[in-house]
DNA sequence: CTGCGGTGTTGCAGAATTCGCAACGATGCA
DNA sequence: TGCATCGTTGCGAATTCTGCAACACCGCAG
């Protein structure tokens, strides 16, 4: 299945920043013929998964479609919502649900203490697993694989795997993860796991805040309360606590 | 490309009310294989685009983030420009695009049939919802409530709220609203909804013309063309008619 | 407990699809 | 005008996919 498995890297080409692609462009990054990019996107625009805007190439309707029915198709919102308001109430910061994305953790749902103008809505959006808060407890309590590659994005990323392992073991024993300026200089972040009613962990709640505000003394104490949410959120998913 | 086509077909496959799928199933519908289907949803997997649930298969988390980043690309009046211009050299007659800005329905796109000088351009421009054919468009679809006042604009005006909500049930089993000198003497028009991903009315398609070249027994022709119009526009918005 | 009907998965060999090349038309730039 | 780039398209070789059949598994009924 390796010609619908090149239609779909082409979609996966796709991220913030990168809107639109050109064949030629695309042929180079995936290591493919232009000839063969240009008869996937042809594939790909007849079903509406993209549309063509001159040369160049954006993704289609048919996504928005079908991201609207997966969104919702997430339980996992429903669920959640409630208990990440009281969370985002009581603790004042930005709160964010996340579920694994293949090598990455997806933002799937945003909570704001207040309603301020100008807090990024991270929905939608993917980061590194091992440099961000969620990421960390999707390692540290599900049962995927480290990611290949851990790209420095600050310089107190963990970009060493056997340091990342023991790292995760930390997150383990203490219950959630926490991120000082290891995504993004400024920003601190705690997060803790979310099991279904299988007992395997499925997403994970975080409360990030600048470094100023959500300073590294507070962070063990909303961390708690993070697990606190985490755990109301796997309860109405049907996860009881091991005995 | 046909294998590719073939994976876009099973992700085609989803709808509301069709949140999960089984191989078989599928392969029945689809009039293809089991085998094969049951690869393609393997490599679909692999993507991230559908997650099985026991022995069936939902749309994944990577849907969610490309449609979420699809739904940033597509604008409104990016997707409606092309088919406007077309509904405006079939009928001969002014077309807009209004959304709803409180209690108001705002122009926000004008098309012209021919470039006649003196023809007002109403981009940027307000009226009441209840005495225009786009307002009432939104107020029949839409889930927004009645405006608090209904001003008399003209004799024709619809200014109780009992005949206005007739009127809208009305609207909504023929599919589109018609206003005969209900803002303006000599003023006809018609108005169709535009639907976005999630199914709600975002905006609504209209024609308008001088009582005496869109005469009233040209309206319900008219009320189709805008209909199949704005239809079109929803399309491009990745709007799925119900089954 | 055994057989049946229902899942979904996997090896294999033949068959159909796809790939890469090269050439083409179009466009942009010097 | 010439050169570069872009994306598209025919064609033959070569890879990939299909469909079959067998398999493992589950639930259920006899």
């Amino acid at each position: 299945m390796q010609s619908a498995d090149k239609a779909l890297a082409i979609l996966g080409a796709f991220d913030e920043g990168r809107r639109d692609v050109g064949v030629s462009e695309l042929a180079g990054e995936l290591g493919l013929h232009k000839s063969t990019v240009s008869r996937l996107l042809a594939t790909l625009e007849r079903r509406g998964l993209v549309r063509r805007e001159g040369e160049r190439f954006a993704l289609g309707p048919e996504l928005a479609r079908l991201g609207a029915l997966a969104s919702r198709g997430l339980t996992l919102a429903g669920a959640a919502r409630p208990s990440l308001e009281r969370l985002a109430e009581r603790t004042g910061e930005t709160v964010n649900l996340a579920v694994r994305d293949g090598e990455r953790a997806l933002n799937v749902l945003q909570v704001d203490a207040a309603h301020f103008v100008g807090v990024t809505d991270w929905t939608g959006r993917a980061a590194a697993l091992h440099a961000t808060a969620n990421g960390k407890a999707l390692l540290a309590f599900g049962d995927a694989p480290l990611p290949g590659r851990l790209a420095r994005l600050t310089p107190r990323t963990i970009t060493d795997r056997g340091r990342l392992r023991a790292e995760l073991e930390r997150v383990r024993s203490a219950g959630f993860a926490v991120t000082v300026e290891e995504l993004e200089l400024g920003l601190h972040a705690v997060a803790a796991p979310v099991f279904d009613a299988l007992g395997s962990c499925v997403a994970a709640v975080s409360v990030s805040g600048p470094a100023y505000r959500l300073e590294e003394a507070r962070l063990p104490a909303v961390g708690e309360l993070c697990v606190a949410a985490a755990a109301d959120v796997s309860a109405r998913l049907g996860f009881r606590r091991a005995a």
